[in-house]
DNA sequence: TCTGGCACTCAACTGGGCAGAGTGCCAGAA
DNA sequence: TTCTGGCACTCTGCCCAGTTGAGTGCCAGA
């Protein structure tokens, strides 16, 4: 929604002659967002003049405020209370009033070291998990790294009973994949030996997407009598390839929920409703941009769960690709310079330890 | 601690000449307990003799109650209020009071039918634990099949780089656990496939804490100059062997915890917190017995932030051993028959489906 | 040993009044 | 034209007192 997600564009175009206006405005709505981020209290034009020095009195900012407000960019909770941002204000905030916030050098280092200890993947991803939501202190999401993206390092075959096998695949980031084979013949030694050669010879080092098109004409290479077991085989290394719903995601932090809001049972229960479904969070995280951070923040979420929240995730990987994401949802009120800071570090450092390793 | 466990034993052996009067007062207990996991609010005597027929005046209701108070079984949040069971009333409940219920048949065929669908060990466990959550509206928490109980269906080793092996190890509950190897010279095919076949011919079949000992003369067997890597990679299995700590858990139902209690944000939270660490979590299911229910209430929970919850937990297995454990994390004010029907029934068929696969 | 009656207690609800924060508007200053 | 100080107004939140009602403990009598 390119249109809905600038609403900024028509206010700044159409009164660019006004300039000094604006920016004053643009500095109240950034004042209110700093303030409430702060307090959760609907923040007054009293206050707002004392702890920002914007140079006008109150009652100038509350020209301003009112003109937000008809804007859309913050709302009354009712007559006689201060002012809260609206989604649309967050997002006016997060486009053109807020800056990241870098981490600080030793942060910087704490991540790198804490993450460096890991021993394996699955250690890599909970890890990480655990830093983000500790770093932002609201709930992290962290998708292992998707297959689509890797590449083959080795693809084995273990025969455990004559018609019985087991197809392991492992991938340049480390996953492992293992599926059980059920083929219509039994199987010996040295098909096994040839199969397990020319599967590794042909598809070893691919993009795992390749794999089925490099692999299709196989069974011809073999004994007709054994060609009904090598299609069998490359069923089930097809289909796990193609096994999408199996990216597995994890999750840390959900106790930070617990800082949400007031008005709890009930706020609290739909996102950890959305928490649990695995297939929301991955489409929530397959709507981010590969290398670009996303905020989504309040209703531009699609899930109507996390109407009420904010998501803010990136893309990471090992080298250049993006092979997987990683992000945090928290309540619309959060601070997002700092929040988007840690997201981004920690996925520069993820994906630094994936490349290494 | 079989003394704390038992603190209805003194009170039936010392007045069991007072035989009828006893058993009125449990009566009055399993009342008290049954209504106030249905209201969720404290129980009067006035209340109680009209929706169980208990044959008796509300005034002497209240003699019993006061009784029940003075041995701390039911406890006055304030003095004009009704009675709301203690930690130690609902263990008199569990142990003394209350029936397991049993699963209707309906209810059975769909958990069977539910359970069957599953593709592959990771997929059991996800639905078991589901399935669960949604039987008792509770957290529930479900332990892969350990390592420890199960046995050796194949250990195989696949040649990354002359002198990178990585070690998978198949168990007979389906699960796979695999190693990189770092050896300290390099391994041929040959070795590998003399050194695989070795490690199969000894341990396959056996139990996993058996391997060790039936491996330990293993390299006098090759040649000197292959020994360092024979041990490097035997180090390496024997470590994939014990680690415990790779004991994985599955949660589900978090959303649950919303139905808790009205104090909101403080009760749950330390849950929350508990739930995420596997450690906790794994201590919990470690006290189970192996094949006895174990139900702990309140503050019979060594973890300090699970003080207001029960836990009830059983051991599960393929075939007639326990391979793991899984149980049902809810308030105290649960319904204890009811949750430990459904978690027996479950336990039941997972090992069914499990000891079939 | 049980029961009905009675006085007592205490949380929860109600409604009125008050204080305070915050607003909108307007007339006058820069 | 833009900003400012002043003023009246509108709410919510809080405190207070009074009332209600559920529930108890105790006691005398069946």
């Amino acid at each position: 929604m390119p249109d809905d997600g600038k609403p900024d564009g028509r206010l700044i175009d159409t009164r660019s002659s006004v300039r000094p206006l604006d920016e004053r405005r643009l500095a109240v709505l950034r004042a209110i967002v700093q303030d409430y981020v702060g307090t959760e209290e609907p923040v007054g034009s009293k206050a707002l003049v004392e702890r920002h020095n914007l140079g006008v009195s109150p009652a100038t900012v509350r020209n301003d405020m009112a003109a937000l407000e008809e804007d859309g960019f913050i709302h009354q909770p009712h007559t006689s209370a201060g002012r809260i941002p609206t989604d649309k204000g967050y997002r006016l905030f997060v486009d053109r009033l807020a800056e990241v916030k870098p981490m600080t050098a030793p942060e910087r280092r704490a991540i790198r070291h804490f993450l460096e200890g890991a021993v394996d993947l699955d250690d890599v991803v909970a890890r990480t998990v655990r830093l983000l939501a500790q770093l932002t202190r609201q709930v992290a999401v962290v998708q292992y790294p998707s297959l689509t993206r890797s590449t083959v390092r080795h693809i084995e075959l273990v025969s455990l009973t004559p018609t019985k096998l087991m197809l392991v695949l492992i991938t340049n980031t480390g996953r492992v994949e293992q599926r059980m084979v059920d083929c219509p013949g039994p199987v010996g030694e040295s098909l096994l030996a040839e199969l397990r050669a020319r599967l590794n010879g042909t598809a070893g080092g691919c993009r795992l997407p390749e794999v089925p098109t490099l692999l299709e004409d196989l069974p011809t290479g073999f004994e007709p009598a054994d060609r009904p077991s090598v299609s069998t085989v490359l069923t089930v290394l097809f289909e796990t390839l193609a096994e999408q719903n199996e990216e597995r995601i994890m999750l840390a932090g959900t106790a930070n929920l617990t800082r949400f809001g007031h008005d709890f049972p009930l706020s609290i229960r739909p996102v950890l409703e959305a928490l649990e479904e695995q297939v929301v969070l991955l489409r929530l995280l397959g709507e981010t941009g590969d290398s670009a951070m996303t905020v989504r923040i309040g209703h531009e979420n699609a899930y109507e769960g996390l109407n009420s929240t904010s998501v803010v995730s990136v893309g990471y990987g090992s080298g250049d690709q993006s092979v997987a994401k990683l992000g945090v949802i928290g309540p619309t009120r959060m601070d997002y310079p700092g929040t988007m800071g840690a997201v981004r570090a920690v996925a520069r450092y993820v994906g630094q330890i994936l490349a290494e390793s």
